[in-house]
RNA sequence: GCCGGAGUGGCGGAAUUGGCAGACGCACAGGACUUAAAAUCCUGCGAUCCUUACCGAUCGUACCGGUUCGACCCCGGUCUCCGGCACCA
């Protein structure tokens, strides 16, 4: 070790030595506990970003420090490498996809090596991988044969720019997550993901997951969306058809004073055929089809529709009400009919004003301010229900229950719940993902390539042009196939998967990653699941963070893991910002972790952004606190330095003597203590640092001090350097091995601190007189209630300001303070 | 519109169970060392007032109110910002 901390020579020497004797290799150890530490494996972009290492440091804090607990800790890390900017850059620079995508990872797995992060490498992963996308292929395989992937034509959700359909979750404000272009609809025959059938465990089990941000919880609850409401059939004038509706309000059913459908539902035409509505009707639904989601779901546009010439009879009061079509009813959700109740609620209130429908009220709230004849906006609240035959004077809510049991009886309607949640939709029209391994027979339809013929390869001889169909349609060797079943000539699916689906189990695959037989051996992922914490951006809260939900449910559901849910624990960290700004290339304000590690070395750039913030907050980069992070780790190596010089022996054992002793042993105690609690428990690691700085401090200070015990002080510096390994390693490798230690830090145990260091003698007792703090006083740490009072009142100080006035009461909290209430 | 979360010095943040508000760090200011600078070390650093100074007083955790001996923390209301959902019947 130099006198001077020279942190690129000190970097590049430990993580040479850990590659080369393993120290995070990670085999199944039945007498250790485990501990599975996971973060998001990345997209190899190609470049480490600054979220990559503020996740990255925060997963390797608490990895080092579990393994130091004494846990087997399984810490891998891997590659998300399926997607389209691989082939955008195909089209753009004429690279193969795969080309492009391993020299990426090979860039950014170096890069990650720099960072000095504790991964188990002979674990690593990469999704685009055919020994990957065998196990995901076979995954889809045993998905089909459950009944839980399907083909379906449907209108779809279609990326113009990305030339792709997309998941509902992957539209965002009506435009692709990705891309940002508005989506349109398209009619196609896809693939889908039956994730339907989990909704209800998906929302139930979120109240299992003690681990989890509350907020993460309320995001996926809002988008199951789960309500419940009924069914309601409405008979239609001079006809044998029945509409069937769904609402939660069925106790405003009297209220209903007209029916309205999606434009899309299927017997509009059929009703109106032939008649004068005919062509209206048509023109609206082309109008209609026409819009993107943007257009459709806009709030502030004014309601339309046209009245479709029927009538429908409202199954309560019996009266005859008009049938419209409006863009406002949605044919993905619950029947695509509603019931039209303008009184109650504010979309119908609207459309009743414009076409000038009849608004009764039926609940009544109470509310003088409210003149239900004449209503200006609807009325949502609870009430007591009026113009409701039978049911009148009773509550509006109890009368739900009410409803449907009638309806129920007379067999015109049931009970139902609904989702917002819908199937996901899988296939993508793109070249760079796992091939659906699925193949089409004009005798025998859709068959699943047989188990042993997988992976279905993806071929090379394509053509990326970023137009039309899938590139895979271009190869002249992928299409063409034979039937798994009967033997004939047979055509095999062009899309490939949502890459969403191949991130849905990678954790399970790092259990058991070379694995030839199947995706994971069940008894491995036994012993490492769950994932003890799981660390990633918010951003992830529904998307990745719900499908592998759904995956692990499944796996459970076929006997391939014992626990329902993938991650028990989740950490989500907050962005890294610049001058409170998003980094990004249009602002110039990205700093790149390269430049920093570069100037001040990893171990500099952990620090700092463990320090700057709590890790679920945002973080902004701040080039001073940089600076200062450098210059704590400058100050911790020349302290380690500058005693070693002045003490190269340390005798083993030594007494606690002096004040100055007493006062160091307690602060040395108390860092051991607050980091083990902050990093091992709340994940609080800039407390943790500031509890070391403190440590520091008192070194410092306590090593300029007339009599220095040795033994003491050695200690302090053998414990400073375990504690803070975990957040900067490789400096504290070279301090460790500097004050003569033979072993890596890596194998060390966590220290442990000493209780009673931490009793103090006397404690400082605040003096309040009405709550305001006049005096402090030192007293007896164990000083009880009464004596604390006695030594108060007895205080010259004390006594002088409560000249005049009288006691009323005295409150004393030993080993806090005391508080005089005076009148 | 609905559902969450947050609001503390010049700045990042701390206060873990209702008990000294501002730990630790940054920035800044003054001093030491140096021919000088950098680095390092020491001191100060919420506001206002009093004071030559020491000492001290009052106010202060977005705002208004409440509970309590005591509130950044609990309760009611208001404002602002951030996030999610949104014509889901």
């Amino acid at each position: 070790m130099n006198e001077k901390y020279n942190f690129s020579e000190i970097e590049k020497k430990w993580q040479n030595y850990w590659e080369e004797n393993q120290c995070f290799k990670t085999e199944e150890d039945d007498s250790k506990k485990k501990y599975y530490c996971l973060e998001m494996f990345p997209y190899p972009s190609g470049k480490l970003h600054m979220g990559h290492v503020r996740n990255y440091s925060i997963g390797d804090v608490i990895a080092r420090f579990k393994k130091m607990d004494g846990y087997n800790v399984l810490h891998p890390m891997g590659w998300d490498s399926f997607g389209l900017p691989a082939e955008n850059a195909a089209i753009k620079h004429g690279i193969h996809p795969n080309i492009w995508t391993w020299d990426n990872i090979a860039e950014m797995r170096s890069q990650l090596k720099q960072l000095g992060l504790s991964y188990d490498w002979s674990r690593e992963v990469a999704t685009c991988h055919p020994d990957y996308y065998k196990w995901m292929q076979w995954i889809f395989i045993q998905f089909y044969k459950r009944g839980l992937a399907y083909k379906k034509e449907n209108p779809v959700n279609w990326c113009p720019s990305c030339q792709t359909v997309l998941a509902n979750e992957q539209v965002v404000d009506g435009c692709c997550e990705r891309c940002k272009s508005p989506v349109g609809k398209k009619n196609l025959s896809q693939w889908y993901l039956k994730i339907t059938d989990y909704a209800d465990r998906l929302l139930e089990n979120l109240d299992t997951l003690d681990g989890w941000p509350n907020k993460v919880k309320i995001m996926q609850k809002n988008w199951i969306g789960k309500s419940i409401g009924a069914e309601v059939d409405f008979k239609i004038k001079d006809s044998d058809e029945i509409l069937t509706v769904f609402t939660t309000r069925v106790d405003t059913i009297y209220g209903t004073t007209y029916m309205v459908l999606a434009p899309e539902y299927p017997s509009v035409l059929s009703m109106v055929e032939g008649t004068e509505y005919e062509k209206p009707v048509k023109e609206y639904i082309e109008k209609v089809e026409h819009m993107n989601d943007i257009e459709r779901t806009s709030t502030t546009n004014e309601k339309t529709g046209v009245f479709i010439g029927k009538y429908a009879i409202n199954p309560f009061t019996k009266k005859e009400i008009p049938i419209y079509i409006s863009d406002y009813v949605l044919m993905g959700y619950g029947t695509g009919a509603v019931m039209g109740v303008p009184a109650h609620d504010q979309r119908d209130f609207d459309f009743a004003t414009k076409f000038g429908i009849d608004i009764i009220p039926v609940v009544d709230p109470g509310d003088p301010e409210i003149d239900l004849n004449n209503l200006k906006a609807a009325c949502a609240a609870e009430g007591t229900l009026i113009n409701s035959g039978e049911f009148n004077g009773m509550n509006n809510r109890v009368a739900i229950d009410k409803f449907i049991e009638l309806v129920e009886k007379e067999g015109i309607g049931k009970k139902t719940t609904n989702y917002r949640l819908r199937d996901w939709l899988i296939s993508r029209q793109r070249y760079w993902g796992t091939p659906i391994p699925m193949i089409y027979c004009e005798d025998c339809g859709w068959v699943p390539e047989k188990e042993e013929n997988l992976p279905v390869m993806l071929p090379t001889d394509v053509e990326f042009t970023g137009k039309g169909e899938s590139p895979l349609t271009t190869s002249k060797t992928f299409g063409n196939t034979v039937c798994p079943v009967c033997g004939k000539p047979a055509k095999r699916e062009m899309d490939t998967m949502d890459t969403f689906l191949d991130s849905s189990w990678y954790f399970l695959r790092y259990c058991d990653p070379k694995n030839t037989n199947a995706p994971f051996d069940p008894k491995k992922a036994e012993y490492w699941m769950n994932v003890d914490q799981y660390i990633g951006g918010v951003e992830h809260a529904i998307l990745h963070l719900m499908y592998s939900r759904f995956f692990q449910m499944a796996f459970y559901d076929m006997g391939l893991v014992k626990d329902e849910e993938p991650f028990r624990n989740l950490l989500t960290q907050g962005m890294v910002n610049k001058d409170g700004k998003k980094m990004s290339k249009s602002l110039g304000n990205v700093v790149s972790p390269e430049e920093i590690i570069k100037k001040y070395g990893a171990d500099t750039a952990r620090l700092f952004i463990l320090f700057a913030a709590p890790p679920e907050r945002e973080l902004d980069w701040s080039d001073a606190g940089v600076e200062g992070s450098y210059r704590f780790l400058n100050r911790v190596y020349r302290l380690v330095y500058e005693i070693k010089a002045k003490y190269p022996e340390v005798p083993g054992a030594f007494e606690i003597k002096t004040e100055a002793d007493k006062s160091l042993n307690y602060m040395l105690n108390f860092a051991i203590k607050k980091v083990s609690e902050d990093v091992g428990g709340r994940f609080s690691f800039n407390t943790a640092i500031s509890s070391i700085m403190e440590l520091v401090n008192e070194m410092y200070k306590y090593k300029e001090s007339d009599e220095v015990n040795v033994g003491l002080l050695g200690k302090a510096v053998k414990d400073l350097i375990l504690i803070l390994s975990p957040f900067v390693p490789h400096i504290c490798e070279e301090m460790w091995e500097h004050i003569g230690q033979k072993e890596s830090v890596t194998v060390m145990r966590w220290p442990e601190y000493d209780e009673s260091a931490l009793v103090k003698d006397t404690v400082e007792i605040v003096v309040q007189i009405n709550g305001k703090v006049k005096e402090k006083i030192m007293v007896a740490s164990d000083a009880d209630k009464q004596s604390l009072e006695k030594i108060a009142l007895e205080n010259e100080k004390i006594k002088a300001l409560l000249e005049g006035k009288s006691v009323i009461k005295v409150v004393a909290v030993p080993g806090r303070l005391i508080n005089i209430v005076v009148k």
